[in-house]
DNA sequence: TCTTGAACCTCTAGTCACTAGAGGAATTAC
DNA sequence: GTAATTCCTCTAGTGACTAGAGGTTCAAGA
């Protein structure tokens, strides 16, 4: 039985974080013992393992979730992982578009003065407002 | 003297955020009519084009409001501006670069299994811990 | 067995940049 | 004059945590 600091050292999961996925459901109620501390086997370790490693690519609580249901699954059940992977896939893909977009606007802006600012600065004006822009870009996220 | 829909409609800038940025400081409160209602004049239309495009190119607000603070400065000053620009810069590529290496583990984990599924499903597995990964891959932000 | 210090507990609130909705007042068009 | 639209303030919710307060329990050494 392993402790909550245990599983934190060893998943690098901070402790509170691993507090919230259980509020979450995402780890089940460990046991605990007769001073309410929390106590975890090894199958809950396999699962914050599991929901880590999906953080750090990206997945949304939610998406993980529903990977995590799937545990013990088989046939057709299990095309929801795969669903889950390609959705990511293009989420990702659209992202690294859209930042690719920033950032050519944004070494541009960063080009554009010379230094000088006897009157005015052309990085702040290029900033002011998007006629100058070569292309469309939006944040978003 | 535009209301705030006027300025909504204009800038792409929803109301609630309008008066959000407000309440931040990033615009100045605006003259009221006798009704209490917010009217705005042309500097505040430009400021708020201002942020918004800022906002579009993923700057933090904290970074904006450094920007509105050099509205009439000149010299050395103006040199924040600069900064401001290049930490973006850095920012975005470190972004970039990571969400790269997101995208090279997605693909491979998602091209993992033949979708037979007659006992697990690759994917599936490949999501659960970082032992057949590649590389490192972090999430972050 | 006792003591001490590390680790644990719950709960609240803060982060960022908004967004939604409730419940009501003002403005505008006809 | 009335109805439709727009506006007001305020609260709370989003995602995925993180920090801190104030208190309790555990583990190891003496
Ligand atoms: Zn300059
Ligand atoms: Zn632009
Ligand atoms: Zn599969
Ligand atoms: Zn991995």
């Amino acid at each position: 039985m392993f402790s909550i600091g245990y599983l934190s050292r060893h998943t690098q999961v901070k402790i509170p974080t691993i507090r919230f996925y259980e509020d979450k459901g995402l780890l089940p109620r460990p046991d605990r013992t007769a001073g309410n501390q929390r106590r975890y086997d090894d199958t809950a370790l396999k699962r914050l393992i599991f929901i880590r490693h999906c953080r750090d690519l990206g997945l949304p609580l939610t998406d993980i979730e529903g990977l995590l249901s799937l545990e013990g699954a088989s046939g057709r059940d299990l095309n929801q992982a795969h669903e889950i992977a390609e959705r990511q896939l293009a989420d990702l893909r659209d992202r690294i578009s859209r930042l690719r977009s920033l950032e050519a606007e944004l070494s541009r802006i960063s080009k554009a003065c010379d230094g000088k600012h006897d009157h005015v600065c052309a990085v702040l004006h290029a900033f002011g407002g998007h006629s100058e822009c070569a292309g469309p870009h939006t944040h978003l996220k």
